[in-house]
DNA sequence: GTCTATAAAGGGATAGAC
DNA sequence: GTCTATCCCTTTATAGAC
């Protein structure tokens, strides 16, 4: 029996050292600016190598791209939050959507998905159903599982998420997607968070 | 004296025609997708005459998109909506500010400036200080005189105005960018925004 | 300032050997 | 599947005449 392979290196196939350095230069760079020359070479492969895994550039960035965003679909599990207060339980689903939305993995599939998204339309697609839209399933179901229990009272599930998303992500991943800010401190973050919790409390919390 | 020229006919130097064409394709393409040929040939003009006038493709592309920025200020004089009651006022600002959002030039310049913000970072900054920033500022200006006037009850006006643009955008600005649909009526809008202020008011209007 | 023509480099994609 | 070498087109940018 051969000796067993180093475990710490991935089995780092051909065909995974492409990917990999597509991911990280499509992403990087967006699709203009990446050349199937540079990912050659930064996959440590020859061109012809690419292509005889991807047809064409745009197959290669279609599949990096379909891929990433599955890396941003928001889980919420019930037993994370349900047995929480409902001031508590948002607190934390909109400091976890934050940190999500700024992580420098999530702004990356923005800015490529946003800029391609004419040219790809089923990459927006797909990166709406992945992020946007299940983050706002996840959060109606638990705005409707919380006032079916006595602890909420929202009509509409679906509109009372959209505006709490809407207050959570307000400017904040704006800032950094136009560069003019390099990030969110957790301080911005919780203050942020407390005052949409609060605003959000006031219109939809039980009145006492 | 010389006959009038045409008086529909636009000055037209050749300056104005290169400026006219690489704002139509690189807003509607972006900086990678438009070539100077392409923008020469839009223009009527020679790639030549291109560079007589701008040194580069990128301050081309700078020059055009810089300016783009400026059509995208959000104005709003007191006298428009200081006296109408906070409700309608809120309401009114925010039907404007969805329009201008999801206007097509607004939505091709956030595809456009998102895309290179990267690689062009005083365009993040002159996008962001032209159109969210004074769009956060002049909702905070109206706030805070609301509250000065006794109409509203709002203790930090940045911050209010943060949350409120955040519910009036939502993920009705994203839906479009990424192709998931085409437009939004004007019944989900004012839908949208109808909620968005009602929750508004539950938090920062008059009590009783 | 404006044109035609062209230089110089880079890019996507493939042929053919192994 | 993988490589080397190359084709062929597009792209940015400029030279030189007018």
């Amino acid at each position: 029996m051969a000796p067993t392979p180093p475990a710490a290196e991935p089995p780092a196939t051909k065909a995974a050292l492409v990917v990999q350095a597509a991911r990280r230069l499509f992403m990087e760079r967006g699709y203009g600016a990446t050349s199937m020359d540079a990912v050659a070479l930064e996959a440590g492969v020859s061109k012809a190598t690419l292509y005889a895994h991807f047809a064409s550039k745009a197959e290669l960035f279609s599949a990096i791209v379909a891929a990433e965003c599955h890396r941003f679909v928001p889980t919420l599990d019930e037993s994370e939050v349900d047995h929480l207060p409902v001031r508590e339980a948002l607190t934390r689903i909109g400091r976890r959507f934050l940190d999500l939305l700024i992580s420098p993995p999530a702004l990356s599939a923005y800015r490529v998905v946003i800029a391609e998204a004419l040219r790809f339309p089923e990459l927006g697609r797909a990166f709406y159903d992945a992020g946007p839209a299940t983050t706002l399933s996840v959060l109606a179901g638990y705005l409707d599982r919380a006032t079916r229990r006595g602890d909420l009272a929202v009509k509409d599930p679906v509109t009372a998420a959209s505006l709490l998303v809407g207050m959570f992500r307000s400017h904040l991943q704006l800032r950094i997607l136009l560069g003019v800010v390099d990030g969110v401190g957790d301080a911005e973050r919780d203050h942020h968070v407390r005052a949409a919790v609060d605003l959000f409390l006031d219109g939809y919390g039980l009145r006492g």
